[in-house]
DNA sequence: GAGTTTGAAACT
DNA sequence: CAGTTTCAAACTC
């Protein structure tokens, strides 16, 4: 692809070597290659998103409500927004808000699944305003409504019939699934690509764990007993078991797929959003959808949307999306059953939506470094991953209380936190709107011994330069510092060394160890293609003999290296056609094609 | 790995 | 708000 780069004579059998392989597959039967393409479930290609975690009492099957039984248990949670356009402000789950922004005028609301439902997974609730349209739900058969994607807009109850009929296809959807007619649902909006819940069973655990999948790329296969469901791309629940040990995994959801429904954003970081039911309930944030940020979801972790007022004291609690991933199996109950913050003082807390000028989901793409507090209990900005809005895993810290047993403490300590700096968990490093360029520290560093340009300084460490709001002594962190393009200069060395050494590394260990697990003798008939038993261990070995034996009579007879690569490939070219011919030969003479 | 340095966070 | 202490990461040996 560079016809101006140059090929070591190592590169080039290195080369060499990758083409004989590559030629081996090729010559594996078809059938035989193409039954293991087609055995390999679909994979997303797109990087494992949360788009919303539902937890449910636990349910034996027999428990599901059939579609009729409009319970009146309302788990769902429904948000609605005044106006489409508005500022900042105090959300009241049940008030009226646009969620979507076109043509619902206000009237839709997008039920927010809640953390825990009686014995049923009710997919959508209506708050309704009006004394003719009672509250309802729609309780579903877990399998049925596991189809569903779980964020739904439904027609509230003062909603007109013109603006009723936006989503004909998606409240047929809901009439069918929930055997409810559309004057009482108006709108369910399916992901553009449908997510695939699996079940997630968590053992010892009262609750009943949900999860959506939706893979972006492969097929999709009809949903099991969603015979109501309109959708057939929607891949069917999956029981999982999970234990202690393990991450919740994540599922995966396109990044398109909630659009339609994320409401407007809200603008303050710190806003209080009430809830009008009981039980306190979890909203999780997806890290990787940026689209749905800007709405419920993009609420700072530690957020608790508080009740509203008369209307019990069940709230909400916003969580970090690392918090998904980590979570442990048994942290649900103490959750849900925490009532540390009343409606008088909910916890508000910053949304953590970049470290370090990344965004969030570059921030969480890569390993998050360990702590190893020891006195903080990891209660304090000290700790990395308190700071980051994270809880611990896998850290060294000691006496941890950043983590779900310990959750009302963690959630004392945000509060003092942002009791004492308000922006305390925004991230430091605001990304300006021209690119990296414009990044820099929010407060500045206060850096005296360290020239800026060690790692203890906030703004080095975060690779950006101080700027007039630093206090810095000596500061040596700006643009035309000799020091700081030096020790740029030898960074970037270093690095591009690391790399290239771990990827020759890589490069060499997996094409040895491929020439050899492949070099078994097996006995493949049919198919039209050459026994691709013939790249045996011994011929690959032979070949690279030649190779080399050519690259040494260069060396020994001071070619230049285009002639030294020249003669590499020629010698390749003939092993390969020495290859394909003995090969050709003895699937004519066997009878039995060996 | 132990000890030191450093600067942010926390505290007074 | 300034000064001091605490803390954990970065750094050095």
């Amino acid at each position: 692809t560079n016809p101006g780069r140059t090929i070591s004579l190592k590169e080039n059998i290195s080369l060499c070597i990758e083409l004989l392989a590559f030629l081996k597959c090729n010559l594996i039967s078809c059938s035989h290659f193409s039954s293991q393409i087609t055995k390999k479930p679909p994979v997303s290609t797109a990087g494992p998103m949360i788009t919303k975690l539902i937890i449910t009492k636990a349910l034996n099957n027999k428990g599901l409500s059939s579609p009729a039984s409009v319970a009146p248990v309302v788990t769902g949670r429904v948000v609605t927004q005044s106006t489409p356009v508005t500022p900042p402000r105090t959300l009241t789950i049940g008030e009226t808000v646009s969620t979507v922004p076109q043509n619902t005028s206000g009237n839709s609301k997008v039920a927010i699944s809640p953390l825990k439902s009686p014995s049923k997974l009710t997919v959508v609730s209506v708050a309704s305003q009006s004394p003719n349209s009672p509250q309802k739900s729609v309780t579903l058969p877990l399998n049925v409504a596991l189809g569903q994607q779980i964020l739904t807009v439904q027609q509230s109850a003062t909603t007109s019939p013109a603006k009723a009929g936006t989503s004909q296809s998606t409240a047929q959807t809901v009439k069918t699934v929930g055997g409810v007619g559309p004057s009482q649902f108006k709108t369910i909006i399916p992901l553009t690509t449908p997510p695939n819940v699996q079940q997630i069973q968590v053992p010892g655990s009262r609750f009943h764990y949900v999860r959506l999948v939706t893979a972006t790329t492969g097929s999709t296969t009809a949903q099991s007993g969603g015979s109501t469901n309109t959708n057939p791309s929607i891949q069917s629940a999956k029981p999982v078991m999970m234990n202690a040990a393990v991450r919740m995994s994540v599922p995966i959801i396109p990044a398109q797929s909630i659009k339609q429904v994320v409401p407007k954003p809200l603008m303050s970081a710190a806003q209080v959003v009430t809830t009008s039911q009981t039980p306190q309930r979890l909203i999780m944030p997806a890290t990787h959808l940026p689209q749905i940020q800007p709405n419920l979801t993009s609420l700072p972790p530690g957020t608790v949307l508080a009740p509203a007022h008369g209307s019990g004291n069940m709230g909400y609690a916003v969580l970090p999306a690392p918090y998904v991933t980590q979570i442990p199996q048994s942290a649900f109950v103490t959750l849900t059953s925490s009532s540390t913050f009343s409606t008088a003082t909910p916890i508000q807390t910053q949304a953590r939506l970049s470290l370090n000028g990344l965004s969030t989901s570059e921030a969480t793409s890569r390993p998050r470094k360990p702590c190893n507090c020891t006195r903080s209990q990891c209660l304090k900005l000290y700790c990395d991953c308190f700071a980051n809005g994270e809880f611990c895993n896998n850290c060294n810290c000691v006496n941890c209380f950043n983590n779900l047993d310990h959750e009302s403490e963690r959630l004392k300590a945000i509060k003092a936190c942002l009791d004492r700096n308000p922006v305390a968990f925004k991230p430091k490093i605001g990304k300006g709107k021209q690119g990296e360029s414009d990044r820099r520290h929010s407060k500045g560093c206060n850096c005296k011994k360290s020239g800026c340009l060690k790692n203890y300084c906030e703004c080095y460490e975060a690779k950006i330069m101080c700027s007039s709001i630093c206090k810095c002594m000596g500061c040596k962190n700006f643009e035309e510092s000799p020091e700081r393009k030096t020790l740029m200069h030898l960074a970037d060395a270093a690095e591009v060394r690391v790399q290239q050494q771990t990827a020759a590394k890589t490069k060499l260990s997996s094409q040895i160890s491929d020439l050899l697990t492949r070099t078994t003798p097996a006995v493949i008939s049919g198919g039209g293609k050459l026994p691709y038993t013939f790249v045996t261990k011994e011929v690959a070995e032979a070949t690279c003999d030649c190779l080399l034996e050519q690259a040494e009579q260069a060396e020994l007879t001071n070619q230049p290296q285009a002639v030294a690569e020249r003669l590499i490939l020629e010698e390749f070219g003939r092993c390969l056609r020495r290859i394909i011919s003995f090969a050709g030969k003895a699937k004519t003479d066997c009878p039995i094609n060996c």
